[in-house]
RNA sequence: GGGUAGGUAGUCAAGUGGCCAACGACAACAGACUGUAAAUCUGUCCUCUUACGAGUUCGAAGGUUCGAAUCCUUCCCUGCCCA
């Protein structure tokens, strides 16, 4: 099975240009993919186009990974109804710098491999550049009817927000990156997400018109979810790679909660496994899907290949501690557990007042688990309260020295899922 | 600059003088059922509040009125058409 032949088996292709899949199995060819400084962290969504680089370099071809410190500064239009607030310089700095590191982790940068990565920024070659070089080096070759042609373009022009010159010419300057890319470093492969379709073909068109060369793409499908959520996002919000932002444990739980319908999808596509041992183990969750082994495989993979062993490790263990028996009396948790646990939100509570004894009401909104009394009293009268996991019937109830765990701890859950560990001092 | 259509809660979107904290949908959160799935059903969903109630909202500021998201004035912002 050849590289592009495998992208599709995994369902990582949707558009692909003519010629790609010769060009690759005819010499070693340099294939980039962008990222966006919008933040100082990439997210789960990111690790697509990561992955189709190791793909590619596993495949023998050189990966080059572009961080968009020009592009950043303009904003891309694709997929945005509204006109984009621009980031300060400063933000994007410090963002490119967090992005970059990431990068390095999944990438074989080793200068002795022939095919070893590379890292560029297009603020290298847009930061001398003038406007005049630019609309007349560039701009020159592409009409406006090629640009409003563009879905990103047009649904913005038909919309009802209207588009700034700015975004507009967005395609143009990564379009042109494309082409430096191709002269500096013979990259003749761009991949990205399909919703930068419209922009990679801006940069074959440019290679075409101004040097007459041939460069080739393809993008892979943007991912969503079979129950029609954001992908990437969960209850606590974006799932990030950075483990100071999201914990292995919360990136764990991510991918172990998957719907069937999306692990079946997304172990082909986040993890290394080969056609066999995928068809294996959806036989094997067909046979027993409690034991949820699809998601188990998914997330131990994708947990390994962010985290490590050791965070993989790390995450299942808070897992079991939480999950394993539920109906285990929170007694049972030593005090070792409670404090290693890393997927609790930690608070602190004066003893005093709980020497007075107080209502879970009061104790609940105090501590800042919940904004607000009200909001508590409404989580309790529909169950979803509980302490030291037993369930709350009633919100007058009294909290005293009795409930603590080990003499300092309160262990406070919000539904099934939200922990939240109270130490008393 | 001229004309015109608009700006309502996280999003979309009703509402055109009192019955409006504001229909509905989606998203979100919680419960039941489950497998820490899905689907379904239920509750919550401006803020605070011991289910009472109180406070602050409908681009902004003023005004008319017993009473305004709804009427008037000015301003800001956006789309479209014309210059």
């Amino acid at each position: 099975m050849n590289l592009i032949e495998e992208l599709k088996w995994r369902g990582m292709i949707q558009d692909i240009m003519p010629g790609t899949a010769e060009q690759l199995s005819k010499e070693m060819t340099s294939g980039y993919i962008g990222f966006d400084p919008t933040s100082d962290s990439l997210h789960v969504g990111s690790l697509v186009p990561i992955l189709l680089l190791v793909h590619l370099q596993k495949a023998g071809h050189k990966p080059v990974a572009l961080v968009g410190g020009a592009t950043g500064m303009v904003g891309d239009p694709s997929g945005k109804s509204e006109e984009r607030n621009l980031l300060s310089e400063e933000t994007l700095n410090h963002n490119l710098a967090g992005v970059k590191k990431q990068l390095e982790k999944y990438l074989d940068f080793n200068p002795s491999l022939p095919n070893s990565a590379e890292m560029v920024n297009n603020y290298d070659w847009f930061r001398e550049m003038s406007f005049l070089t630019f609309i007349r080096d560039v701009g020159k070759h592409i009409t406006v009817n090629y640009m409003s042609a563009k879905d990103s373009v047009k649904k913005r022009l038909e919309g009802e927000n209207g588009m700034s010159f700015t975004e507009f010419t967005y395609q143009l300057v990564q379009g042109y990156d494309f082409y430096w890319l191709y002269t500096h470093k013979n990259c003749k492969l761009q991949m990205g997400g399909s919703d930068q379709w419209g922009n990679i073909t801006t940069g074959t068109e440019l290679i075409r018109r101004i040097g007459g060369g041939e460069a080739f793409a393809f993008t892979c499908p943007l991912l969503t979810k079979a129950d029609g959520g954001k992908f990437g996002k969960s209850e606590k919000g974006n799932i990030w790679l950075d483990p100071e932002k999201t914990s292995p444990y919360l990136f764990y739980q991510f991918w172990l909660n998957a719907t069937d319908a999306d692990a079946e999808k997304w172990i082909k596509i986040f993890t290394f496994l080969t056609p066999e041992e995928v068809a294996l183990l959806q036989q094997q969750h067909q046979q027993d899907p409690g034991a949820r082994t699809l998601q188990k495989t998914l997330s131990r993979a994708v947990t390994t290949f962010v985290h490590g062993e050791e965070g993989y490790q790390k995450a299942l263990a808070d897992t079991e501690k939480i999950f394993a028996n539920q109906s285990a009396p929170a007694e049972s948790l030593s005090e070792e557990d409670l404090e290693s646990m890393e997927g609790i939100a930690r608070f602190s509570y004066g003893a005093d007042r709980i020497g007075q004894g107080v209502d879970v009401v009061s104790f609940l909104a105090e501590t800042g688990i919940i904004a607000s009394k009200g909001e508590a009293r409404k989580l309790i009268q529909g169950g979803g309260i509980s302490i030291n996991r037993k369930k709350v019937e009633n919100a007058q109830q009294p909290l005293d020295t009795t409930h603590l765990l080990h003499g300092k701890y309160i262990l406070v859950q919000k539904g099934k899922k939200n922990y939240y560990l109270v130490n008393i001092a």
